[in-house]
DNA sequence: ATGGAAAATGGAGAATTTTTTCTTTTTTTC
DNA sequence: GAAAAAAAGAAAAAATTCTCCATTTTCCAT
């Protein structure tokens, strides 16, 4: 929670302070910001034990109209009183922005239950196979990676021959993984129709509930569709499925702590080249 | 900017709206809440065209003491009158809270001139070679997708025996982009050496400033440090680096729109299979 | 339809909070 | 150490928020 009031007051103490300012600035420091939200001038003022006035002024020193603006911008964390200070690259905060609203847009999508059952098919499974196309096998492979990092079998393979030789041998105790954010992609379809034809189980990740691949699935976890329509391509996307990842492998790993954290473990001194 | 006073008003407007109830609501939705929040009880009585008796209970309704700590939680955008509606998955917002960081600190180590450098290194190459060894191999393959989507000549090659033949034909005029969290593993380092033997112009892309790769490159993209040390392989650099890349490539498009545009264009028909 | 009970609304004024103004105290400077 | 300037406080004025009660509207049963 950037804070731009924090940004002001220490700006302040690059001057001088008086007596009661050092005793406002003293109690900001010390107490919960979001405490000094609820207080009415009148308590603020006894808190700190000075006037009144003396906290309005401080106020206004900060460059608010009262104490109302004050109380207001705190609570906002962000400053409208004046905007002389933007910083950084202009449209960064958009892409942030974007960010949030696809993790929002998951976190609506989907249910405790689903992702419970989720968690349930990859813990039971012999093997899993973690399948995407374009664009989306960024999020298989990363699924690929944190399943391997937790001890789990998995296989992700890009070029279709060797994947039908990988399908050839899985049944119905595997379970295949398949992203697609808008779930209609030809090679997706065709995949999750031979997972069907060879018995396998079957969870898609996807952005729209009511897409083609959706009804192949066993378990569909999808996120809220988005208010504008999405590109292909698009990084919103994106981290929709890698939030996705990120959410059933947290709870894979709250699921069996003291599993999982054991092969963490040794799969992060592996990453830097300590295997034993 | 997730504002749960709309959940409360939403909620409200599945029972049944009394007329003034429904003017309030209406106001909510067509205005912006940033300017309700300095508007005081009295003013917005007026604006709505009811008693402030009425906007009162109307807050009251809402789970709220009073009108003070209504305008608080809509500056705030978050809920303290009660918490019993906690929903979804118990972490998810712990996953969310660090991806914000995450970018937050992103944010805060790039500099738009770097960003603008980073671009001109792209544009002005021959070609680019995107590396990135386990955990970024993921980085990597995204900045390869979103370069070939502008049309720029790009390669992201896994396999180190390939990459040796890739770089015996690049030279001065291409530019070879590292990824690496830490900055310290030996193969990008042993890459990064090779591209100053070639004479490959290097961008390096770390969440780490003084790192070990760092000192190799001809310009550094390091996020700020995050305050808890980041263990390998973590949802945390992936993002960082992710974020780092659509940053990149969106200046990019935002450089050159009119060339971008069409290419994107081009490519997002080609992602759906048609090719011209 | 219509009377009546319940709910909703508005208005006036009381209570509280914020702001202004003026006085007193403290600090600074010569 | 005294005068000027700045800061702080006290109290009154203004504004805002809240309470209470009268009035209007809505809804249901007759």
């Amino acid at each position: 929670m950037p804070n731009t009031i924090r940004k002001k007051i220490s700006r302040l103490k690059e001057g001088k302070l008086t007596k009661s300012q050092q005793k406002l600035v003293d109690y900001f420091e010390t107490v919960d910001l979001k405490k000094v939200i609820y207080m009415s001038i009148t308590d603020l003022a006894a808190a700190t034990d000075v006037a009144e006035a003396t906290v309005l002024r401080f106020c206004r020193s900060l460059g608010f109209n009262g104490y109302q603006e004050f109380r207001l911008n705190l609570a906002q964390g962000t400053m409208e009183a004046d905007d002389d200070d933007v910083e950084g690259i202009g449209f960064i905060g958009e892409i942030e922005s974007m960010y949030e609203l696809a993790m929002e847009n998951v976190r609506r999508g989907l249910d405790e239950a689903q992702v419970e059952e989720a968690i349930d098919m990859i813990l039971s499974a012999r093997t899993v196979c973690c399948f995407g196309v374009g664009h989306s096998y960024l999020a298989a492979l990363e699924l690929h990676n944190r399943l391997m990092m937790m001890g789990v079998v998995t296989f992700c393979e890009r070029d279709t021959h060797l994947q039908n030789v990988l399908l050839a041998s899985r049944g119905a105790e595997d379970l295949m993984i398949i992203f697609s954010v808008s779930g209609s992609s030809k090679d997706t379809v065709e995949a999750a129709e031979l997972a069907r034809a060879i018995g396998m189980k079957l969870l898609v990740i996807t952005c729209y509930e009511k897409s083609p691949l959706s009804k192949y699935g066993d378990l569909v976890l999808a996120a809220a569709p988005m208010d504008s329509p999405m590109q292909p391509g698009t990084m919103t996307g994106k981290i929709m499925q890698l939030f996705t990842v990120d959410v059933l492998c947290t709870g894979m790993h709250n699921a069996d702590r003291l599993r999982f954290d054991a092969n963490y473990a040794k799969s992060s001194r592996a990453t830097v080249g300590k295997l034993i």
